[in-house]
DNA sequence: GTGTCTGCAAATTATTTGCACGTTG
DNA sequence: CAACGTGCAAATAATTTGCAGACAC
């Protein structure tokens, strides 16, 4: 808990007992859309209001605490920001699973955005198929 | 004209006027949101309703002629399927760019699926930053 | 001709906002 | 205590649906 309490400081942002817990479940699932991490909260926090939900993940995002990974035909889901990872996210089940990304994908991709004169912030690279366990 | 009838027809959906025209805008435009879409239909077919281009949008995603590409913070925009590339996205005026995807990306992330026993069916490589015109 | 498609309007779902009150630092 | 955050309810935006008439093949 308190290394969450230091990363909103560190981020100008109030440690709220909201904002704790919706930090706190992200980190334990992984990755969540917004309705996920309310059915979850509120376990904890029954009184939270969805609204609350809804104005942490954008000023989470905004002070770059979360990250938004959109997901072709379902809700965005978010994650705590950490290094480049690739998603490889089953579209049967939603799951979204992280894999170390290479440096060498990193390196031809920094080429390809600096030929096109383009300032290369932030890689998304998301892998669309089927889970080990969703193949069964 | 004529070739998005067959590429309509061969995917087992009537050729529409609006159907035809959702395909030639997006394709002028290269990537489209729902909105955009609209807005360029509506000037050469006037009574388009919205609705008709949701359905549309869904059932030609569900055909395979479509790709919905999803992008953080912003809807989503549609492209005409087509074979894998890479997309640089502007986070200031939203624009997408096509690059050609290279062989080597492709085979590593082809290895980095198949060892997590993930059966990989699309790959969705967006990189976000400022493009060259609002570099400037 | 008939099964599919369209446009409209209404329903539903998703997201945002304003504000009175509560909490954090 | 001052600034900021919360929860509620209401507003707005986005998407989906049902259905009667129109069109493609």
């Amino acid at each position: 808990m308190t290394n969450y309490v230091t990363l909103l400081n560190n981020n100008d942002l109030k440690a709220t007992f909201q904002r704790i817990n919706i930090l706190d479940v992200i980190d334990k699932h992984g990755h969540m859309s917004v309705d996920d991490i309310y059915d979850e909260v509120i376990k904890v926090h029954p009184s939270i209001s969805l609204a609350t939900i809804y104005k942490n993940i954008i000023l989470m995002m905004d002070k770059g605490v979360l990250t938004e990974v959109p997901i072709a035909e379902r809700k965005s889901k978010y994650e705590l920001t950490k290094t480049d990872h690739i998603h490889l996210i089953c579209t049967n089940c939603g799951e979204v699973i992280d894999k170390e990304c290479r440096d060498t994908t990193n390196s031809v991709l920094s080429e390809l955005t600096h030929k096109e004169n383009f300032l290369l912030n932030k890689r998304q690279i998301n892998l669309y198929g089927t889970c080990s366990s969703c193949k069964k």
